[in-house]
DNA sequence: GTCTATATCGGGATAGAC
DNA sequence: GTCTATCCCGATATAGAC
């Protein structure tokens, strides 16, 4: 039981670091075997065949994204506060895993009905940070703003950068360190934008 | 050779296709083949194996990106009218080939050193839109911009919607007309969140 | 639960006729 | 240039011993 828990924690890890590089198709399981240390049948012994391996790295992911971000909860902050922390917090999780989102869509290519299905499930837009940014707004600055677009247009500066992290380097940068000075100052400058373009936003009447 | 180049155009075509839907581990030659209506020898017989089949499309589809939009040329405009068209002609550019951005990403996973020496050879940076942009902005405003977060900026903003095209879709609209409003619209919105970057900007001394 | 050995199959690539 | 037939390897998956 104990030896079974641990063999099975060491694939998930392996497997997910390997589907993450590789995508779906390009990952191999005897790669993920010896990543993890174990012998290939085992893989099959405990997730049945590559596939049912592969949906079970995306759930915990996918588990991993609501539980640290989307229920982060701003209610006893104002939702500038909330901006910030999000924006920090995003950066901070994805900074060293932009595999998770080349995942979602290499795989939006590939099996789009299998991860559409399975984020409606997730359903973001009823998570407690979206209720309470969208409220504490609302509340603090008396006009409806389309939360939609603002999430769309954060998430967007957020993540692209990140996932296409080595192409900025190699274009823009030249060093490492200057590609990850540029990511971290992404958490106050992403904010500010966000924040302005909502305090100037002009409702249509 | 009047049906050697048409065969041969068949097959880009189909490739460029199969590929970004795909991927290059997940792309099938024979899908390929039958997409393009012809024989599946015949692949190899014009481009000798996958790996070169792959090679050649990706260096078509950047050309095409050079050539389509960052030698826009707006030497008589002033810096907004270009970022306005820049903006429309990226939409347009991709909003029907997302799968050209998902190439990219996915390939950045599994052959980053092949795509990283392909896009230095591209030379972004100094591009004629790049170039009269940022001399357009240093003349009529009188301040550096950091012109490299501005570009992230707006390509993060102009990209990311349209890569998750299909999880917008499904996360946030319904219909499919809506989701098309929606990259429409931004056209317009992404520019307004640009301009304003660039005009509130502030020179750190 | 873990291993060795092996079945099975899909897909890239080639030979050779026309 | 285009086709049919086929090779061959690599990767998923299983059988069965321990």
């Amino acid at each position: 039981m104990e030896k079974s828990t641990n063999t099975e924690k060491l694939i998930l890890d392996a497997a997910l670091q390997v589907f993450s590089q590789k995508g779906f198709a390009g990952a191999r399981m005897h790669e993920i075997a010896d990543l993890a240390g174990i012998n290939k049948t085992l893989l099959y012994y405990y997730f049945r065949c590559k596939k049912k391996l592969f949906e079970k790295i995306f759930e915990i992911v996918s588990n991993e994204l609501i539980s640290n971000l989307f229920s982060l909860n701003i209610e006893n902050s104002n939702w500038k506060e909330g901006v910030n922390k999000f924006c920090q917090l995003y950066i901070d999780f994805f900074k060293d895993k932009r595999f998770i989102p080349q995942f979602v869509i290499n795989e939006l290519g590939e099996n789009p009905d299998w991860i559409l299905k399975h984020f409606s499930k997730l359903n973001i837009l009823n998570t407690p940070f979206l209720k309470n940014f969208s409220n504490s707004i609302k509340n603090e600055l008396n006009k409806e703003v389309p939360i939609d677009e603002i999430m769309v247009n954060m998430i967007s500066l957020l993540l692209l950068p990140i996932i296409v992290g080595p192409l900025i380097q190699t274009i823009i940068n030249q060093s490492e360190e200057s590609y990850n000075l540029f990511i971290e100052n992404r958490k106050k400058n992403v904010p500010k934008i966000i924040i302005e373009f909502i305090e100037n936003y002009k409702v249509i009447e």
